[in-house]
DNA sequence: ATACGGCAGATTGTCAACAATCGACTGATG
DNA sequence: CATCAGTCGATTGTTGACAATCTGCCGTAT
């Protein structure tokens, strides 16, 4: 089996499982559902119990998450939930416009019939949410079809650039969603998003993503300036 | 103390030590000296008796340089140290000319005094090894050039993808070394750079930075092809 | 009333032993 | 001779106990 000797097909590798990833990915999930509220302590002790585990890996788990920006750290101290701040936000915003161009530039010549397809069936799957008004999906499917883009240029550093972007905003929308109820996202925008992807003017695509994040950045701001200062600081 | 009471300088909080840190600070600067190979495999035991410490902050500092980029683990089996292959070389290039001229931007209208001798210092910091045919020091302080205007930006996800290009470019540089010999930063190169970066003309840096990071680009992949395919590729 | 010193609780940092898993080797077997 | 089950050494994953450090509180002295 590890010689492929199967033929060309590789079959799908059984992930190794360790307590580390399953309790990371655990809380992340937590943390970005909004289960666990921005600015709130982490207690290696009673996480431990809580998952079941030693505070071994549960400590490596943390770490991981402290990495991605979700948590920070205080040595002896404690460790707490991140907060957004409006300059997180903007920066956040700024750096999307960016990257997200440069991703566009890295696969502009090659947008194949895989590509294209991929972004119609995630803009598909984030239209249906929109349509069924599943605010939680919405979000996700959002940011699917966002990382699409980037993944589809393979570039690694990229790619883990974009997931520390997407696990900030998740941490905002969550707590957006909670403090305003339904305010997911806006289907008009992505369908005009994706058509310009598809299409074959780059410039108006620059604008439109410029646009498109000047939009959800103004809306983001807005949320936190109404908001209490007592957010503890991401890193 | 804590509210400031001694005027309004802060003064510099001593850093917290654990041996986490240090580790991670130790183990990363052996692996971007070239004191370990790339590829080479660390044995978790062996280096924590090497360190005089236990397996735990050993294993978490670890993870933070696995989470850098440095190291690839696969559990129950071993950790190595990444090697650099040309796709990853070129990728890193390229988001370099984007990163680079997206913190120019973010920099531009406020390129105060403080900026300007912060960058006026590097480069003579640079010149100085350049001059010193130090070309460990050289490389470093080329990185501490570059880096400076990442953090002139004060956006910390820009500055925290920049340390993770900075760590590999590090850990190409030392292999490179160790091959040819002395092949240092150029100094005319960065003459220009700086100059264009304390002037005014936006797009003429723009073009500088492409150039630049062009001529880096192709030095890099150059080497990296005349090299044995042995290296483990980096996640 | 205020500042200082020390105590106590809570929390994280560290350690050494134990368990689970992997990769390679060996030897039997068709 | 190829193949496969079993075993063994090596390495990482996990655990529970112990130590170091921080924060808040209380009592005391000025």
């Amino acid at each position: 089996m590890t010689k492929g000797r199967a033929g060309e097909a590789v079959l799908a590798r059984v992930p190794k499982s360790t307590f580390r990833a399953h309790i990371a990915d655990g809380l992340r999930a937590a943390i970005l559902n909004g289960d666990i509220e921005p600015g709130a302590q982490l207690v290696e002790t009673a996480l431990a119990e809580q998952f079941g585990v030693s505070r071994g890996p549960l400590r490596e788990a943390m770490r991981q998450l402290i990495d991605e920006g979700l948590l920070v750290a205080v040595p002896y101290t404690g460790t707490h939930v991140v907060g957004l701040s409006v300059d997180d936000v903007r920066e956040i915003y700024s750096m999307r416009v960016t990257l997200e161009i440069f991703a566009f530039e890295q696969i502009w010549a090659r947008r194949e019939p895989a590509f294209r397809q991929g972004l119609v069936a995630r803009h598909d799957a984030l239209t249906a949410c929109i349509d069924a008004e599943d605010d939680a999906a919405s979000i996700v499917a959002e940011l699917q079809l966002h990382g699409f883009v980037y993944e589809a240029t393979g570039h690694k550093l990229l790619i883990r650039t974009w997931e520390s972007i997407r696990g900030r905003l998740q941490l905002y929308w969550a707590a957006h969603h909670r403090a305003h109820g339904i305010r997911g996202p806006r289907r008009d925008g992505h369908d005009r998003y994706v058509a310009m992807a598809l299409a074959d003017d780059f410039d108006a695509l620059k604008a439109e993503i410029t646009d498109h994040m000047a939009r959800g950045g103004q809306q983001t701001e807005a949320f936190l300036r109404n908001r209490e200062a007592g957010a503890v600081q991401g890193p």
